[in-house]
DNA sequence: GCCAACGTTGGC
DNA sequence: GCCAACGTTGGC
């Protein structure tokens, strides 16, 4: 796919591990109520884009694995649901706010490529999760960082 | 457990 | 519309 596009995605894998991706198979990415990131998830990320799957507040905090978008950005209905983890009480089905996507998991890395690793590795200095402060739960990453992470974490 | 970064909220 | 207070993220 020519315009296949890749992201980082974050997760603490005592929320939602990737593991846990494993056992579900697609899992519905909701939940994120970051507007930058609701802008990727709306407008960007789109059915066949690759996902690394980093783990963060762990020990390592690591990029685990690859997954796969399986649906494109819709309308996060958690947002109204007052049940959810996340009730936006601004956000309706007529007017959503918040988007989702659905992924599932794809490789999981031999070696998990670790944060610390990404900070030094020649090629990955700009990759947005090894900047100081950078919070942004779904983050773009580049072909090349891509290729240089799957590289090593699949061995 | 601490705290820097930074997004959001609310008083004015 | 400014900005201080507050809350959250997430590395250390």
């Amino acid at each position: 796919m020519a315009d296949r596009k890749y992201w980082l995605f974050k997760s603490e894998p005592n929320a939602y591990s990737y593991a846990d991706l494993q056992k579900d198979g697609v899992a519905e990415w909701d939940g994120v109520r970051n507007y930058q990131a609701r802008n990727l998830l709306r407008d960007d990320i789109k059915e066949g884009d690759g996902i690394l799957f980093y783990h963060s507040n762990a020990a390592p905090m690591a990029v685990v694995g690859t997954a796969i978008v399986v649906r494109s950005g819709y309308p996060d209905s958690t947002a109204w649901d007052p049940k959810s983890a996340h009730p936006d009480s601004k956000s309706s089905p007529d007017e959503p706010r918040w988007y989702m996507v659905d992924i599932k998991a794809d490789q999981e890395f031999k070696e998990p490529v670790t944060l610390e690793a990404i900070k030094v590795l020649p090629g990955l200095e700009k990759m947005m999760v090894g900047q100081r402060g950078a919070r942004l739960s779904v983050q773009p990453v580049s072909s090349e960082e891509w290729n240089i992470v799957t590289k090593l974490g699949l061995g």
